[in-house]
DNA sequence: CGCACCATGTAATGCGTTACATGATTTT
DNA sequence: AAAATCATGTAACGCATTACATGGTGCG
């Protein structure tokens, strides 16, 4: 599904993979993130598929860059991908909580250590997503002009991960204190 | 990973790689999961690795199974890894949020759907665990004695589930107005 | 008679991570 | 002088999914 994020940023401008890796930091990692080696893996394949078409950029200041562009089958491929009705849940994997679901016989100072850790972890990525990510997009729609409504998506998606954080801090918190009280 | 979540419940008893599964469909689900095929080539890697030993049972009425049991070996690992500290953050990848994120011109209509859709699955997800897992929490209490701090463990990751799903829910039902009202 | 459940496995394929490999420029 | 950033890629490995393969029991 990689496929589908590259194709999705290069919707809106030509970019090298380097340059699709940094977009996608700042703006999708709390949903979607991969590394750039995969990236590069990924426009290859994209390219033999004929749903990008690259050339290689010569730069004096910088290394040579390769540049890839959406092509029109890549864009409709795009837009089925999006328009195709999603009906399962996407699966998720959280090992602390699956590592706290076998701690009961752990010992307790060791179980609030991991807690505790994990409940500063997500402080700070939610204050992240507050603070940091609304001026990531704030940038991307002043780029250009009529990304109005893609700037209002951008912002829900971004709220999503504040409010998850913030959940999942919540939620922390009444563990350490059941842990505190019960063990 | 799943070699641990494995090396959890058969810290507990004594189990076949079926029985793994259905006890992983009906408490970690919404945080870890597994194919049947995956588990048990995993268990095998266990016991390669002697963490885990198994004997075939011989069953008249139902097929053989084979036995797996955790070594004094397994236990130490297992407590291990628990008590090992999560430094980061758990990935996610979530492809509806990746979908809407590049959705904004995408047909109002399609949207819609997509989004309404979504929620729904996430209200269904939400009443299952409000009203189902709370009883198979019961149930796994209730086979031995001694397990109390387990089940306020496992009740613990279950209302993470459900709140979660709340959240998602509401989530989405903000995303649904957004997209009714402003585009 | 057909379907669901019990029960175990292998093989092919796909996707992702980590490590390896290179090398220039810019900032501290 | 060292570290970070820019820039691209390959190779080995690991983990997960899907498909294939088999076969008995119990229920409606």
């Amino acid at each position: 599904m990689l496929k589908y994020a590259l194709l999705g940023f290069l919707s809106y401008q030509p970019m090298s993979g380097y340059e699709l890796k940094q977009r996608m930091d700042s703006s999708t990692t709390h949903f979607w993130h991969a590394k750039l080696s995969q990236i590069y893996v990924t426009l290859k394949a994209l390219e033999e598929e004929g749903l990008v078409e690259s050339k290689l950029e010569e730069q004096t200041e910088r290394p040579d860059k390769r540049n890839y562009q959406i092509t029109e089958k890549g864009q409709s491929e795009l837009s089925r991908w999006l328009a195709l009705p999603d009906v399962s849940l996407s699966p998720k994997k959280e090992t602390i909580i699956l590592k706290l679901f076998f701690s009961a016989r752990l010992e307790r100072e060791t179980l609030l250590t991991q807690l505790r850790l994990q409940r500063d972890l997500h402080r700070q990525q939610q204050a992240y997503y507050r603070d940091v990510t609304p001026r990531a997009i704030q940038a991307a729609g002043a780029e250009f002009a009529g990304l109005e409504k893609d700037a209002l998506l951008w912002e829900a998606t971004r709220k999503f991960g504040e409010d998850y954080e913030a959940l999942y801090v919540r939620w922390l918190e009444d563990c350490i204190q059941l842990v505190e009280k019960q063990f």
